[in-house]
DNA sequence: CGCGACATGTAAGCAGTTACATGATTAT
DNA sequence: ATAATCATGTAACTGCTTACATGTCGCG
């Protein structure tokens, strides 16, 4: 599907970025729904120039350090954009370890089960926490079109990881019920 | 991390199963939150086997048809039990193709962002009522064992699914303010 | 001058998907 | 008979992770 691809090229739509600072956005605003390694961001960059949808500005910075800046060419902006529009299939459910385990809450001893859950309900508050945290940095809906993405799926991370709690706390409830 | 070896010890763990009941438990039920086709399964069925974690006992349904039901050995449930203890940190945040679509939500005319919205929402609506519908077969906290896991999980897969549709609905009301 | 951030790459291996491939059993 | 479901496998490929590998720049 070459998702990374369109990831990739949306960014460098907005402004020319280099696989630095692409790296830097997979691990954090866009890490929330789609996050990748610069080990997998250079090789796919190289691919794009070599298919001409984007191109590379070397640029020199102190003494020798050459940053490559990439810029979308059209062809990259036309591919981008009948990308962005087409519709979607439903996700798939998303992996989840935890989730997996707790399907199996029966084979786990119950005290120590309370402490998986305890554990897990932390490090969700935790990333609630941060969540809320950088939402607050924008007073209202940001009228920059740039910022408005990244406003929307903070707010769709931050319901996705309120649900999650809640659930945690649900199976707390339903477990010690029985035990 | 070997997930789908724990995944498959810890159905086998409850009773034998043939590869093809496997294939059904992850189309559907596990399937929500931990999916797997058969050309995995198959080959990992192979390998538990060369690992003494499960056995094979191979049954004759009809006249010639060979099925192979597969049970845990000792040394495949101590492994297991050891795993599904085991502390985990985060699940990384689930990848999500809708997700990063509406993170360039400025790119799509709104109009034609519009109906995309609409029709996740009515795709999310449906697969939620379907959960729904699961559910209901549980008057309440099944007393069976085997079934907590299931019910727990319908109901994380349901608070995820109204989160979902709730943020589709922000989504709508934010980007409608503004155009 | 040392440390943390900046900056760019490659290689090996694991996990997962799609497609290929075959055949038996059961219910209508 | 014929279609749906039961039943089991392999091959090629894509995507992603972990580890390897190297070097510069700016700040204190």
């Amino acid at each position: 599907m070459r998702t990374l691809k369109y990831a990739i090229l949306g960014l460098i739509n907005r402004e020319p970025l280099t696989g630095y600072d692409i790296t830097k956005k997979f691990s954090d605003s866009i890490g929330n729904f789609w996050a990748a390694k610069h080990s997998q961001i250079y090789p796919e960059l190289k691919k794009l120039a070599e298919e001409k949808l984007i191109v590379c500005d070397i640029k020199i910075a102190g003494e020798v350090l050459e940053k490559k800046l990439y810029s979308i060419t059209p062809k990259g902006r036309e591919d981008f954009l009948s990308w962005v529009a087409m519709d979607e299939p439903m996700t798939p459910p998303p992996k989840d370890v935890f989730r997996l385990r707790m399907y199996f809450a029966e084979s786990i001893v119950p005290a120590h089960r309370q402490t998986l859950l305890d554990q897990q309900v932390l490090k969700h508050e935790a990333k609630l926490q941060q969540l809320v945290t950088t939402m607050s940095a924008y007073a209202k809906v940001p009228s920059q079109e740039a910022a408005l993405g990244d406003y929307l799926l903070l707010d769709g991370a931050i319901l996705r990881e309120k649900a999650y709690i809640t659930w945690l706390h649900n199976v707390l409830r339903i477990t010690n019920n029985r035990n």
